[in-house]
This record gives structure tokens, sequence and C-alpha cells, in this order.
DNA sequence: CAAATATGATGCCATTTGGTATCATATTAA
DNA sequence: TTAATATGATACCAAATGGCATCATATTTG
């Protein structure tokens, strides 16, 4: 971990990241599974994977000669707390985003 | 706008825009107040303007020859609405976390 | 031990990004 | 109208980013 949260943005900034996310909720994953659901290198997926590791939004267990890619949930706090504040800051607005949310959400 | 919520996360990736953002909380800003609490030029900052509105967390209203920038609390609905996936998904982590944000808010 | 496997590390490349400088255009003010 | 002002647009640049290819290293497995 590093500078917070600015790494977690960033991390978060890429689809092909956020699309990792995701899968890592329906299953810890070692560097070469989740290559193998993408189009691209292992080496490359594995850059991503050190971006998420960066961001505090993974962690990274060694297994042997496998590296087990664990969503950390906890990561996402400094990116909570960020956006918490203009939670706080629209108050009479927060209906208008909860139906924008809905919206979105179909 | 355009693709959701992909320019939205692009558009807080970056600190400069982050900063902008947390300005706007306190008042609509011209181009060229915001640009004199930044140290780069004009044109550096209407970038940073450009890419908010792509992401669809600003507003610009033309008045006159001036641009009238407003946060639009509305674009932050596709962020927290892919963010709230994990809501879902962690559950009985969500203590930790709150935890973690309160730790991380000090 | 030797071969296969999983990952790490490095170098290279094209594109994007964040910035500057400069000039054009549109409004306002004298 | 003319000058000043606020912004838009463009060209250019260095650095970061996302990708590939390749080789090195560490673990398993036969």
């Amino acid at each position: 971990m590093t500078d917070q949260p600015q790494n977690a943005f960033r991390a978060l900034a890429d689809p092909t990241r956020r699309d990792i996310l995701r899968m890592l909720t329906t299953q810890d994953m070692t560097i070469a599974q989740v290559s193998d659901r993408f189009d691209m290198t292992r080496a490359a997926v594995k850059k991503h994977l050190t971006v998420l590791s960066d961001g505090g939004l993974i962690t990274v267990e060694a297994r042997g000669r496998e590296r087990i890619n664990r969503l950390d949930p906890t990561g996402f706090a400094p990116v909570l707390s960020w956006l918490e504040f203009f939670d706080r800051f629209w108050d009479g607005h927060l209906d208008a985003l909860k139906s924008a949310i809905e919206k979105d959400m179909q």
C-alpha cells in the first residue's frame, strides 16, 4: 500500500481491473486463472493485479508456486470515505441521487 | 457524456480533478476562478474540467463569456452503483469496512 | 535429478495523459 | 468602435500506461 486514496482510485480507473475485481467476488484466483478469462497475456494481467494490490483492493498470498489473489474489501475504504464527503455535502440532493442510482442499475 | 461508468472513474483517477470537485462543493466557479487556485495554466485546468464534464461529474453553464462549472451529484451515481455491487457481496464484512472508513477519516 | 508449471522481471513499443505555449473567437466595457 | 477579458482550439512535449515478447527463478511432479 502507498498513497491513499490515489492508488485506489487509479486502480479503479481501468475497466479490465474493475472486471477482475468483480471476478474475485466469486472466488479467489491465481494469476493464471485470471489470465484465462482475458484476451491478453499473463504478463499484462499480472501488471493489472500489481496495480490492484498497490491500490489495496486485493491481497496476494503466496501458496507454493501459486499466488492467490483475493479481494480486499477494506481497500475500498479510502474511496468510500472520499466519496462520503460529497454525500454529506449534498444532503438535500440525496433522493435524486438514489433514484439516479436505481435507474443506472437497470 | 459517453461511456458509463468508465468516464466517471477515469475522471476521479486524477488528484487535481478530485481537488477541483471538492472546491466546487463550496461554490460554482468559472474556469478562471478554478485556475487561480492551481499552479498550472488555465489551459491545463480547462482540460481537467472537460474530463470532469465527460465523466458527468460537473455541468458547465455558459453565461456571457463565462462558463460556470457546477458540481453534478447525479454523476456519481454510476460510480456508487458499481461500488454497491461489492457492498452487497461483502455483507458480513461491512462492519470491518465501516471501522476502516472511520479510521481513514482521521 | 529432470521436466513441467507458475510466476517474476525486464525491455520494448504505441497510445494516452497531463502539461505548456500560442493563437483564435466571443463578450463586455470604455 | 476599440480594448480588455474569458474562453476555445491547436500543436507540441515528456512521462505514464497498457500491451507484448522473452528470459529467469522457484515449485512440483515423474
